[in-house]
DNA sequence: CCCTGATTCGC
DNA sequence: GCGAATCAGG
């Protein structure tokens, strides 16, 4: 029935993921052969685990199970980790009536919250989701949902070529993921 | 019980 | 590499 991971699917697949869409959703748009098991393991072989729009239904929980440690270079603090974030994604709240948008200047960052995040912003989580001084970085976002700088460390095509031996196995083995 | 993603492990 | 089973949480 379903002809394997080809292109387009794979495709589609990387497009819905980063869109935000969960994985059943995922499993279901590209017609139901695969589940959405398969759909996560897939997302995982790519190395797209994590990502900025999470899904509409309850979050899942902070797990420390994929660190991917290192901070941004985030000019004021450094964010914890690109970890999934409560709600990225642009919903019809209340009528927030005009809501004098901070204008984030390219210099700062973690200015934009979630009800001032533009839909060009950069939606890199500053701080800690779960306080109120949590913010998104706001700069132009020019890759994806994030800007430059952020998308860098934030997609990682787990693209590591065998670069010989590492000597530092401890170190080199938690780099290679976002190196 | 619904959902979410994460991980394991036989294939 | 693949994905069902399982896990862990909301």
């Amino acid at each position: 029935m379903n002809p394997g991971w080809t292109e387009d699917r794979v495709g589609a697949l990387k497009k819905l993921w980063l869109e935000g869409q969960s994985a059943s959703q995922i499993a279901k748009a590209l017609g139901g052969g695969v589940t959405r098991n398969a759909v996560i393991g897939k997302v995982h072989r790519l190395g797209l685990s994590g990502r900025a729009a999470p899904s509409q239904p309850a979050r899942t929980t902070f797990r420390p199970a994929r660190p991917r440690a290192a901070a941004p270079a985030a000019p004021t603090q450094a964010p914890s980790a690109p970890r999934r974030i409560e709600a990225a994604a642009p919903r019809p709240v209340v009528a927030a009536p005009q809501t004098p948008a901070p204008a984030p200047a390219p210099e700062l960052a973690g200015t934009a919250t979630v009800l001032t995040l533009g839909a060009h912003m950069c939606k890199w989580p500053i701080g800690d989701p779960s306080t109120s001084e949590f913010s998104f970085c706001g700069r132009r976002a020019s890759e994806g949902v994030y800007c430059v700088e952020h998308a860098r460390v934030a997609y990682q095509p787990q693209v590591r070529k065998s670069a010989g031996k590492d000597a530092s196995s401890d170190l080199a083995r938690s780099l290679r993921r976002y190196i």
